[in-house]
DNA sequence: TTATAAATAGGTATTAATACTCATATACTA
DNA sequence: TAGTATATGAGTATTAATACCTATTTATAA
């Protein structure tokens, strides 16, 4: 019996997911918020993973966010739900790992045909997946990990060098001083133990798409 | 009826879906190679496009290539078929705009329900789609047609900076002087009409998945 | 109350990237 | 054959980023 956890803080939506998933003969294991689905993920190793982006605390981005922490989860297939058709949502969560997303309202047909989809792909996956992969899912929950132990103004100075700006459009936009946005530019590097000519510009740069994740 | 154009450089996979997608009660045109496929799309504005991405010649990257170049086709669902659980390739074909991928060998079910689903979604994204995600594709477009006109030695250079390599680590691959690498440098910023400091090195860095590309 | 962390700012030096000009050899094309 | 594009290399100057210092203010924690 395959195992779902379905993580969604909209109660009567996420009753009905559970309804028709136990209807289709699957074991489900519900949670309202990304920090419960976590705990029922560790508890109970699901086969795949439902879970919405938006939530009032402990977010799908969260969520996701914890699980490539460890390699344990990196074979659970997790396919999102979002609120409305946002392809900002679709786009970030696809390229935080996610599988596959549905977009609110969906019918019964849609949800299930998604999950067997994943389903019978991660079988064929298992086998096949390489260790490069693995390998750059390890490395961005490093690098987040290396961002969360950030300064508030470091971590604004950070998003705004991902975003192709130089020291003095920074020290313009928040009014302060090039010399102050170069002393977290240092401070920034050792943290993310980093150095030499161009290396936390070119850190930013291609680690733009996990720098955006941070909250503004 | 919904119109489905097939892609497929197999003459047995590319009939068994032809022969699954009439039954189902779709209108299909079959192509071989990507640039007959371009020429059944501009013919026949389908619903769909289903396309293999690795075929002899005119593969399926050279047509999600020409697809970006035109914003006809931007709202036209792209599932490409990956010949094994190749997860570059899909990685890649996600983020050059496809819109879903089926591996080989699939079912009728999955490759059904693949195409459902897409469709489904089309409805939805159809008034949803924002214009920054349009800019995005056409400024992809652009940057394709820009390196495009790029000698082989710019092209060259340009792959092994978007790779984090400096002069000095190019000119000791190419077993060339730094003086060379940096006048290569110099001329690619001048085709890609783009100038100051460190701006070729953003470009690439920020164009890195598009300029992966091209052939090396 | 006394450390400690964080944000601010300045000084001075080094480095890699870019801007611009010039030059040469080779290969292809009109 | 003359002209053009390409690949190679050099010289000189400027710029933004980084490295490594010191220092002040403020808020928070021991």
């Amino acid at each position: 019996m395959k195992k779902i956890v379905v993580v969604e803080d909209e109660n009567r939506l996420r009753e009905n997911i559970i309804e028709i998933l136990q209807m289709e003969g699957y074991e489900t294991f519900a949670a309202s918020n990304g920090k419960e689905g976590l705990h029922e993920i560790e508890k109970n190793n699901p086969d795949i993973i439902l879970c919405d982006i938006k939530m009032n605390e402990y977010d799908g981005y969260w969520l996701i966010n914890e699980l490539s922490k460890s390699e344990k989860f990196l074979n659970i297939p997790f396919i999102y739900i979002s609120a409305k058709v946002d392809r900002i949502d679709i786009r970030n969560g696809m390229s935080l790992g996610a599988d596959d997303y549905i977009t609110k309202p969906f019918t019964r047909a849609e949800l299930v045909s998604a999950i067997n989809i994943r389903l019978k792909r991660k079988e064929d996956f298992i086998k096949n997946v390489d260790d490069s992969e693995k390998i750059t899912t390890i490395v961005a929950a490093k690098v987040r990990e290396q961002i969360k132990n950030l300064t508030t103004s470091e971590k604004r100075i950070l998003k705004l060098i991902s975003e192709n700006k130089t020291s003095q459009d920074i020290a313009a936009e928040l009014f302060i001083s090039i010399k102050t946005v170069d002393n977290h530019r240092s401070n920034i590097a050792h943290k993310l133990q980093i150095k030499g000519h161009l290396s936390l510009l070119k850190y930013c740069l291609n680690y733009n798409s996990i720098i955006k994740e941070f909250e503004k």
